[in-house]
DNA sequence: CTGTTAGCGCCTTCAC
DNA sequence: GTGAAGGCGCTAACAG
């Protein structure tokens, strides 16, 4: 370490009084009277003194740090979320982590790890499941779990604070505005199998059929993973196996997008002969062509949501609510139309 | 904190050894007896330990955590370096911490004293300029600069590793491509206007013109902001401003994106009218309608590459190399063509 | 209001 | 090959 060790003991020699005193000056100035209060201030000013976060943190057990578990940063949905998390810690004096798991179980375990090691104060979970190993313990110890917020999708059998959207609501939403437009046909693209998110918008599309005594098909559902070209070939599956449909809810934008380029590869315009419908409301989702009909999350909004519990729980060591439902809304942009007319 | 304070001396006493035994069969397992190293073993594990970071960080005064100052996560440009500079990083056991900058000053200040407070050991450079204040110090002290890797951008006048493109070579082949397919007319879209990679990729697009011998016309260079609405605007402005141009090479794929979107709107095709050219092969680049002809950078090989000289830095104390150029090339995709015969 | 002191948990000489 | 002990820099009692 180049950097030349500028300890507390330093300033308080420039300023002839003892550590303790610079301590306060730092965390209670307060109760420091004036004058050496001026003096250390400016011993301070003078030698360039900063605290040395790691020996506060093992005197105060605290490091005001909290990793944010994130399956993918490249992902842009996460990006935003990220944004409100780091607002709201930085006005709570809060640092953040981010731990890219890229789903893999070794990266997420080796990120509780450092709630565990002491590196981190809590977690905020996007990715989605509980970092345990194998005897459902969180990396080794039973019972006591670290403060742990869980965004964005629920995790069944679990009661930690959970903040999340609405996802078969807002499926419901996107499918029942695509019948109001006269679709009685309309095709749905699956995000990955196992996922709650997936289970859940499926539900909310299944749901808008039933009310509207239109028949699920399951020809109509295509499988997919939340990647662009998996919403191409969604899409190509379902054109080449029975009449087309007139309209596609996709499980997310970035399918929807793919959905699109493969519309558009087989000569049908989008919304004229296939309307299509997405989900989240990514940055491009405006930009493309034509541009996207989409439920919107308020990002920004859930991550802020998420920290301000976190910081809750390491304040007062419980929140009141458990779960934290965020309102989302359709916005209807270009892609999709009420179908032609025989 | 309800994780229950397991320390070493914990281990040690459920072993029956001392502490020094239990962090040497840690740190140094060969010097230790295979018996008591099977039976410190055994306590670990039954104990589930882990050292408590703060504490072994206070004592090496080194904490393996790496700050990367990114002006904007939200910026898909930067999600897969990261992605390279995390994988480096992992590899030799070092943690990054993000820190999102928004181009603010202050955030910058911030995570410098991320390093200067030991946080952190050094920190990685992807907002274009050094954390410095206002005497022209980093966060308070005079020479000992710590760590530190600028990545992508030059820093004029100081002798920092850096890894970089060639952004004026780069932007020079955009524009030859242009005018080998014929172009004579073709309209630049430029950076915000301090920005180093504005002026290289500027100065690229000027020498690929003096070289074909086309005048260069300030009535085709636009200003922008690397936004994709600030490239919607920018090909208004040309448009309005006089005779249209056959081509158009923007700064960045999100301009590009958002020029495609103005020419549309007025009608135009794109290759057929005006052809578009972008830079950086953003994730959606591919994806967009035509799919964008841009400059390729490998994002992922970069990051790699200026984490594995901060590894080398901290390790030896200094790096062999002082500049790492990276190699880029033309993705010719359906967004640009020869200009429409007489 | 200010100084003295006891650790926080760990690593690392230095003895044995 | 192992144990004892000092101290990393700081905060928080406890005295004064």
């Amino acid at each position: 370490m180049a950097n030349g060790a500028i300890t507390i003991e330093d300033v308080a020699r420039l300023a002839g009084v003892s550590i303790a005193t610079v301590s306060r000056t730092l965390h209670r100035p307060d109760i420091v009277s004036e004058k050496t209060r001026k003096r250390v201030e400016q011993a301070i000013e003078a030698t360039g003194y900063t605290t040395n976060a790691m020996a506060r943190s093992l005197r105060t057990m605290q490091t005001h740090v909290i990793v944010v578990l994130v399956p993918n940063i490249g992902n842009p949905f996460f990006s935003e979320i990220l944004l409100g998390i780091e607002a709201v810690a930085s006005a709570h004096g809060f640092n953040i982590l981010i731990g890219n798991t890229d789903n893999k179980p070794e990266r997420e375990k080796s990120f509780a790890a450092y709630v565990r090691g002491h590196q981190a104060d809590g977690m905020l979970l996007l990715n989605g499941h509980v970092p345990l190993d194998n005897g459902g313990r969180l990396q080794g110890r039973p019972a006591a779990l670290p403060p742990m917020v869980i965004m964005c999708e629920r995790i069944p059998g679990l009661s930690l604070p959970t903040v999340r959207i609405d996802n078969e609501g807002a499926a419901h939403l996107a499918t029942r505005h695509l019948i109001e437009l006269g679709h009685r046909s309309i095709a749905h693209i699956k995000g990955p199998e196992e996922n709650i998110l997936t289970k859940d918008r499926l539900a909310g599309y299944r749901r808008a059929l039933e009310e509207a005594g239109i028949p699920f098909e399951a020809r109509l559902v295509a499988p997919g993973d939340f990647s662009i070209p998996s919403g191409q070939r969604g899409v190509e599956r379902i054109l080449d196996e029975g009449p087309r449909p007139t309209a596609v809810f996709c499980s997310n934008d970035e399918m929807a997008m793919g959905a699109i380029v493969a519309l558009k590869q087989r000569g049908l315009s989008v919304p004229g002969d296939v309307s299509v419908v997405g989900f989240d409301d990514i940055q491009f989702a405006g930009s493309c062509d034509p541009p996207l009909t989409t439920i919107h999350q308020p990002r920004r909004h859930i991550g802020e949501t998420a920290m301000a519990l976190m910081v809750e729980l390491l304040e007062s060591g419980s929140v009141p609510e458990r779960e934290v439902v965020i309102e989302t809304e359709l916005l209807q942009r270009g892609s999709s139309g009420p179908p032609r007319g025989p």
